[in-house]
DNA sequence: TGTAAACACGAAAACGATTAAGTGAGTTTG
DNA sequence: CAAACTCACTTAATCGTTTTCGTGTTTACA
């Protein structure tokens, strides 16, 4: 409510000498300045944030790209875990958060038109189909940008540590005696399943074990019918695994269910590992054995990569950052003999 | 990037023409307004958001108060989903989101400040503690709000309907047979709280039940350590429940595993239902009995509650709104010979 | 003591938009 | 045919900041 000019009369001085006081600049006398920044603290100012965004065009804003398609977006865990931690850091760091959309009045807008509609300094994008063409123009903006779980040459990348993940998971259901051990994994495109499975598929290798082709199955993310379907066709092999790998946490409830079906028990009659570490793993009985993605890490990570290219972009690495996760052991993974 | 000045130039008219030919005002000659539209429309012309703003006091920005405390927020799948839909409908009629919070540069600012400080036209307070101070002040701000399953006099509330659901879910269950019914509710002091207790016995004595004092038990919402207790308690009574009401589907887990560990099957030899129609709670098995809360028709109408309050604040009702669940039979009640 | 530098402040333009008021040309009207 | 209107457009002020440049006063130094 109060502006400048408030302030500048209360003290008898000028606007631009009251802007300067209180932008802590170095020409103002020491008692001027004090009595200022008293006035203006007694007047409860702040400054406006559009008038001081259009002239510095400093906005002190930063947008979101969150698409939630099909479940697996804002009311995910997962990503609305990696978006409240970035929230709290970038806030922490004096900016405030805004979703980007592709809307304006009743017309449409590329991304990148709306970023610079609401002079969003940089943007950070956890969520996206990253085929869509308005995703890539935006990536391909010169908008300081970060990206969650994904790569691109562009930006600086945050994204779990999946190599590490699964490696970790398979030496530890090794250790504890499995040697035929099942890969239901996400969807063949994504970037994120090749890491997973490339890892896979090595670490057994250094563990030496053999994994026949058909251990090896896809299942969409997420969801549970596919995971149901790839479970089922395990269990009829004639030599079943004794421990399946789903994708996510979620995926698995459906492997599960059929298990449950069959009246096999877990963990004593076949082990299961999941993903992602989700409150609902923990909720479960057994609890899941499954890889705590640390969401926190990731979005404070992104925050502070983002801003950091905002505030100094020359001297800001563009690297792909990978945080590790933590094998969470649960109950759902029984000690075997190995056979 | 364009400027009004731009497109002026280019059409060799003023700035005040341009603004007014873009802006579809009545004292523009048709000629113009099209040369002018179409120029803007080429030089990929939009308006600078703060500029706007700062001349108009409408940034066509909504503040969303969210606030996660252990996990109850932002990662809660009831109130991102509440979320997502509001921002969908916000967003299409023009608004875009920003989450309120009470940092500014080095200092705190009050919830009211900030908003302020943006020019947010209006607030949502989805998910707050409603005994902070500086939420109350915010409520009782003169910015337009609307509130989420919290009702104050100052402005339109949307809420679930509690009374419906709890109503529906206990004739349901008593029309499967179940006279020895449970209900583990949610923290006393809540509001939520009170409608579905009061609903509860209501109903209760409408159905002929008697239900002694020991069926009705207190357990934290989205914890499953309370719940788990009072199963216990439920399960250790001489005379236990045949079905026992939770106060959530993720409370409820608690309770679920605890009948597990006795080797009770579910629901053959005890009936649970849930509250919330979570994701998790139908994939599960068997696929939980529960109330499937309309996320989608809250925060829909929550946007549409605020966007109409700010627009036409004369004729806008300050009252709450109650949006009724839809109850998801699933598995986990057996029909049962009343004794 | 004279001159230069340092200091403290103000005037004014600018950011990009909106809008009330003004202006000149053409049109209507009595 | 002069007065009164319309129409279509321009001028200029304004929103609240920031920032460049200018100016007057004080201090420092030779």
């Amino acid at each position: 409510m109060a502006s400048l000019k408030d302030i500048a009369k209360k003290c008898g001085v000028s606007v631009a000498t009251v802007s300067k006081a209180l932008n802590d600049q170095s020409d103002i006398g020491k008692e001027t300045k004090e009595k200022v920044q008293k006035t203006a603290q007694q007047m409860g100012y702040f400054p406006n944030a559009a008038a001081r965004a259009l002239k510095t065009h400093k906005s002190y804003n930063i947008g979101v790209l969150f698409k939630d398609e099909a479940g697996s977006g804002l009311t995910h865990e997962y990503f609305s875990g990696v978006l409240n931690a970035f929230k709290e850091e970038a806030e922490s760091q004096g900016y405030d958060i805004s979703f980007i959309n592709n809307r304006f009045e009743k017309r449409e807008l590329s991304y990148t038109e709306h970023c610079k509609y609401r002079n969003f300094e940089g943007v950070v994008i956890v969520c996206a189909d990253w085929n869509d063409p308005a995703v890539i123009e935006l990536l391909n903006s010169p908008i300081p940008k970060t990206t969650v779980d994904y790569v691109h040459q562009s930006c600086p990348a945050v994204s779990s540590n999946n190599i590490q993940g699964i490696e970790e998971l398979l030496r530890y259901v090794y250790r504890k005696g499995h040697r035929r051990i099942a890969y239901i994994h996400g969807e063949d495109f994504s970037y994120v399943t090749k890491e997973r499975v490339t890892t896979f598929r090595k670490t057994a290798e250094e563990l030496g074990l053999r994994i026949p082709d058909e251990y090896i199955r896809t299942a969409e993310y997420l969801k549970i019918e596919g995971a149901a379907k790839a479970t089922e066709a395990l269990l009829d092999l004639s030599e079943p695994p004794t421990c399946i790998f789903y994708p996510d946490d979620t995926a698995l409830i459906g492997g599960r269910n059929v298990i449950r079906e069959r009246h096999l028990r877990i963990p004593d009659d076949i082990s299961i590992v999941g993903y992602d570490g989700t409150r609902m793993s923990q909720l479960l009985s057994p609890r899941l054995t499954t890889i705590r993605q640390d969401t926190d890490l990731i979005g404070v990570e992104a925050a502070r990569r983002l801003i950091s290219l905002i505030e100094k972009p020359k001297t800001t690495l563009v690297e792909r950052v990978v945080i590790g996760g933590t094998l969470i052991p649960g109950e759902s993974v029984k000690e075997v003999t190995p056979n």
